[in-house]
DNA sequence: TTTCCTGCAAACACTTTGCATCGAA
DNA sequence: TTCGATGCAAAGTGTTTGCAGGAAA
């Protein structure tokens, strides 16, 4: 608990029930989720918080890089802990989610800056397609 | 125009003008759409086309993938022919975008495969950062 | 005490659905 | 003629805004 007060400190936001709450939902699920996740899991454990509130949250910890915004495709925005850089597959079928974390990709960035004048400081990069259960299907 | 009619034909989808209408505005430009852009560019003309219809035929569109969703962390889903790969500069200061086509990445989807059972069938990856005219700021 | 955060209500924007009509094949 | 596409109206869902009260620093 005590780790989750250090990261709103360190981007200098005040301690609240809700912030803590939002935070403590997004460290512990390793998949990306929407508002409506997160307002249903906080739901779940009996404390209440308003949405808009969790979209005021949100929108403060995007800011502050403290989630990174996710999209899968299918009309929905996710947010996940802003923590080690990694990717997913999403399986095009079923939907199911999974984190991958290694460096399966190299991207020259100096290249894009050479060649665009063009400073990258971010990138999102997902997969679709069929995961082992839906592969035969 | 035959053109246009060519790729509806070709995904077994009746030629209808308001079909034409969207397939017309979303080749004629070079960056991904959102829904209400382009019903703004076909008003614009002076061609009718409700909304509604607009949400449909881009259903059918994605379905038969004759476009491709795009996501720039914006909160607007956006659209684009699905014709050559490639990805984009979203500019975080001004929100210009540019198309890159250079493949300045190579993905191991074979790896992937193995790794996680998994096929990848598509990607998404955008850049996040400052274009040129941005940089000091 | 000050500043920022939260909750509530309402507005606004986005997307989907049902149904009757219309038009392409 | 048939089946699918469209327009309109309305419902449903997601998101933002204004404001008054409340809590952290």
């Amino acid at each position: 608990m005590q780790n989750l007060d250090k990261i709103l400190k360190n981007k200098n936001l005040k301690i609240t029930e809700q912030r803590l709450a939002v935070l403590q939902i997004i460290s512990q699920y390793l998949k990306p989720l929407s508002i409506q996740d997160i307002f249903d899991k906080i739901d779940k454990k009996n404390l209440n918080v308003d949405k808009v509130t969790i979209y005021r949250i949100i929108d403060k910890f995007l800011e502050k890089q403290i989630v990174r915004q996710i999209d899968f495709h299918d009309n929905k925005i996710r947010y996940e802990l802003n923590n080690d850089h990694h990717h997913h597959l999403v399986c095009k079928i079923c939907g199911k989610i999974q984190p991958i974390h290694e460096a399966c990709l190299s991207i020259d960035t100096d290249k894009i800056l050479k060649d665009y004048d063009f400073s990258v400081e971010d990138h999102s990069l997902e997969f679709f397609g069929r995961c082992k259960d839906c592969l035969r299907k």
